[in-house]
RNA sequence: GUCGGAGUGGCGGAAUUGGUAGACGCGCCAGGUUGAGGGCCUGGUGGAGCAUGGCUCUGUGGGGGUUCGAGUCCCCCCUCCGACACCA
């Protein structure tokens, strides 16, 4: 027979919102506990990933509050992009209505599941008085100059006629329609991330409690590379570039110079040369060509400047070349190439004939390719001799006395370009004026309303364009007329500091009150999907360092405990729509209940790995609660003694189950329980007393607690407790019932596991070898050969060396 | 290519510090309950062999090594997944 969960359910969700079990205020004379599951793009329904992460989430904030805690756990809306926009182009929905309506769809899935949130802190990004300060911190990004316009190239639709997000393309094409993305010039708005490189590479230190393979990923992505940038002139010309390198030591290996085919000096160079018309063509294919087709051309190409340059260092002049593998958004976007140590320019190098020296001795015989190992520094004037690191230092102070070099660090990670010509975001609080250039709107003018559109098709510039009441304004400095900013920003710009909004979340002067965040932050645990490992965590962490840095945010780090989940995946492949291979949560709400399918997501493995669904497992977890139910609720006999060993068990169950929610894995907190559930039913037929089997189903209701919350509760009020199971305090174990009085000690023969015997917990080396040597079948695997060593480890294991 | 992560029964997985490999669940098999089915209960379930109420051998991607003892530690290789992808 199975309980109603149905009814039961729906009893404990509305007793919970209620009675405002989850809502909290500050209050100092509790430890604070702030829980953050990432907020979810309201897609409109849920899916098994949310089910997941809400699952893990609640367990924690359950389990927090049963410690004493006062739990912050609070839901929102990551509610602007481009889903919302894509429906309002395709079917023509109002991306605002059709937004709102899946919000509350979202949210009354949520709540079936039994995840509490303290909802009266809820948020949407898409709301006036949340986009509001994502204005606000652009313009206090923009007065510490640390926001800024500037041409850059982006990806291009020609198809959609839009700028496409890194994230929208795939494969080198739109996402959407398919077509080839082309790289184009257009003025974008960034954030100066840049500047915070090394404080966000140093402090990643501190995140002892992210995962590594995250810090890992942060930390390629910042890509610190030292070395040095020094100037390197053009023979018979007044012209100069600049190239980084990380091999100064290398540099009388230098046979060639590249320049990136949108560098600026290119033009000057080429123009009026015999070279002008093979240069400019290839400049121009390079331009049109994507990223894709530059790389799956497999060889380096390039073409001759007809220009040379003087190495600084023997004053020897070396061709210029024009290639597409120096890249226009790294370092200088020109390099010295040195083809016996690097092995780009080695393949560049024999492509085109050019000479190749070696500045540095191989340590075995090396030919074929560049060499990148250590070694002498050879062929090298003043240099010979010397390892990598004295020659660096070398040749480094030999640029910085000259005056035409330096020694320099540079970044993988670019500027974050945070404009896009869309319609669903929060609009850019720039105005641009005629005669004053640009200028920021008021403070006291924001927000900047999203204004109504008709059409939401982008048209190769940002749909706001046509709002062209709204984009005419009057300039706030000269009060001539002027015109708004068009672009919207990411909505990654949104979710950088919703974290801090949740501290202080209806604050209508301010972003957020620094007292409230005080108390707060930084978040104790965050829980999301690996897929935010680099952007989303690195731009949140970023804009938590300005904050700070401007006296608002009380933490430098925001995220003190990372947690990063595991992926559903069904026949192999990541459950999603387009795949068409989802397991709808609403139908499991009703086929076997929201505690049934909580209890199967914490139970199917590991939460850091991806996992393999199958319905069937759901199946068992819902059998294992009616077994649960069972032993509340048709236990009848109480004519037994008091059973030492259950209450034991049960004990040691409390211990493992705190253990593992501890350390963040829950698969192995949930077999105890299932074979502490068996043993209360055995016992139950056997017969106990009433006193032990109510202290045995009292423990088994609290740890259930945070992972089947309904029916935990259902049971605790049906054993006669009037009281809040949620807000009871969490069973403690004594460590006398914990131990276990005897165990099962391995008696092995050269390591081979010949007998099993049950001995005292505390049996001394000498005991063990004494009892171990009585037994008949160890004697017959000695069979009278001469024992050379005994290795006794009581009580797990003791093993007679003979031979 | 570089950097991460992972390979254990038919399946998901367990084994936290080197010490009983396969906990727990699914599936499957047998028996019980039932008019039948479902449900529930009991037992079995890595592979091979045999003198089959038990015993022996073998077994954690492959090959070597360290150790009394290796899924766990070291070296080499293979496969799969993920991130970055010409970063000078």
């Amino acid at each position: 027979m199975s309980y109603d969960h149905q009814k039961i359910e729906a009893k404990w969700q509305e007793r919970w919102a209620n009675q405002r079990v989850f809502n909290v205020t500050e209050d100092p004379s509790k430890p604070k506990f702030y829980n953050l599951c990432m907020y979810p793009y309201p897609s409109g329904a849920l899916h098994q990933g949310h089910i997941r992460n809400y699952t893990f989430g609640d367990l924690l904030t359950r389990y927090k509050t049963m410690r004493g805690f006062n739990v912050l756990s609070p839901m929102g809306w990551d509610s602007f992009g481009l889903p919302a926009e894509n429906a309002a182009i395709d079917s023509g929905l109002d991306p605002r209505e059709n937004t709102e309506a899946q919000i509350v769809t979202m949210t009354r899935q949520i709540k079936q599941l039994g995840a509490m949130y303290d909802w009266d802190r809820e948020l949407a990004s898409h709301h006036p008085d949340y986009y509001r300060w994502d204005q606000w911190l652009f313009l206090q990004l923009w007065d510490r100059d640390l926001a800024y316009k500037k041409e850059a190239p982006v990806n291009w639709c020609p198809k959609d006629q839009t700028v496409l997000a890194n994230e929208q393309v795939v494969d080198g094409a739109c996402e959407r329609c398919g077509t080839i993305v082309e790289r184009k010039n257009l003025a974008q708005w960034f954030f100066r991330i840049t500047d915070y490189a090394d404080r966000l590479l140093d402090d990643l230190d501190q995140l002892d409690e992210w995962p590594d393979r995250v810090r890992t990923m942060q930390r390629n992505w910042i890509g610190r590379s030292e070395g040095a940038r020094f100037t390197i002139k053009v023979a018979v010309s007044n012209l100069s570039f600049e190239v980084f390198t990380t091999r100064p030591d290398t540099i009388f290996g230098m046979t060639f110079c590249v320049l990136a085919p949108e560098h600026p000096l290119v033009d000057s160079l080429i123009s009026g040369t015999d070279h002008e018309d093979e240069a400019r063509a290839y400049v121009a294919q390079a331009a049109r060509a994507s990223e894709i087709e530059r790389m799956a051309e497999g060889e380096k190409s390039g073409v001759f400047t007809g220009a040379y340059a003087v190495n600084p260092i023997n004053g020897r002049q070396v061709p210029i070349y024009i290639a597409d593998y120096v890249l226009m958004g790294y370092g200088t976007a020109a390099i010295m190439g040195v083809p016996g140590q690097d092995q780009r320019d080695w393949d560049f190098a024999t492509r085109y004939g050019i000479e190749i020296i070696r500045t540095v001795q191989p340590l075995a015989s090396w030919e074929g390719e560049a060499y990148l190992g250590e070694g002498e520094t050879i062929n090298s004037g003043f240099l010979d001799d010397l390892d990598q690191t004295g020659a660096k230092q070398r040749i480094i102070d030999w640029l910085e006395e000259q005056g035409i070099g330096e020694r320099t660090v540079q970044y993988r990670l670019r500027d974050w370009l945070i404009s896009r010509q869309r319609y669903w975001g929060s609009p850019i609080p720039m105005i641009g004026c005629p005669s004053c250039g640009l200028v920021p709107v008021p403070l006291d003018q924001l927000p900047v309303l999203l204004p109504d559109v008709e059409d939401y098709a982008p048209r190769g510039q940002s749909p706001l364009a046509s709002a062209e009441e709204w984009v005419h304004t009057t300039c706030p400095a000269c009060g001539g007329e002027a015109r708004r900013e068009t672009d919207t920003m990411d909505t990654f710009v949104d979710s950088s500091w919703y974290f801090l909004r949740f501290t202080d979340p209806h604050n209508d002067h301010a972003a957020f009150e620094p007292g409230n965040a005080r108390y707060w932050m930084a978040v104790d645990q965050y829980i999301g999907g690996v897929e935010h490992a680099i952007l989303h965590l690195l731009y949140a962490r970023f804009i938590t360092k300005f904050l700070s840095d401007i006296g608002l945010s009380p933490v430098t780090e925001p995220f003190s405990r990372l947690f990063t989940q595991g992926m559903i995946t069904l026949g192999g492949a990541k459950m999603s729509k387009s795949k068409g291979n989802v397991v709808d949560p609403l139908e499991l709400f009703a086929s076997h209940g929201a505690d049934s399918l909580r209890l199967y997501h914490l139970f199917m493995g590991p939460p850091t790995d991806d996992a393999a669904w199958d319905t069937n497992g759901v199946e068992g977890t819902s059998r294992f609660l009616d077994r649960v139910w069972r032993v509340v609720t048709e236990t009848e006999r109480f004519d037994g003694d008091p059973d030492r060993d259950l209450v034991a068990q049960a004990h040691r169950t409390a211990k493992k189950v705190t253990e593992d929610i501890e350390r963040f894995v829950f698969n192995t907190a949930i077999p105890p329980l299932m074979t502490l559930t068996t043993s209360l039913l055995e016992t139950a037929r056997k017969g106990t007393d009433r006193e032990t089997f109510d202290q045995v189903v009292e423990i088994l209701i609290k740890l259930l607690a945070p992972m089947a919350p309904h029916i935990a509760h259902e049971l605790w009020e049906r054993t006669g407790h009037d009281s809040m199971l949620a807000l009871e305090p969490w069973p403690v174990w004594e460590a006398d019932l914990v131990t276990q009085a005897t165990v099962v000690m391995v008696v092995q023969v050269n390591g081979k596991v010949r007998e099993r015997i049950e001995v005292a917990a505390d049996i001394s080396p000498e005991e063990a070898e004494r009892v171990a040597l009585g037994l008949e079948k160890v004697q017959g695997w000695i069979d009278g050969a001469e024992i050379h060593r005994v290795i006794a480890r009581p009580p797990n294991v003791i093993n007679f060396v003979v031979g």
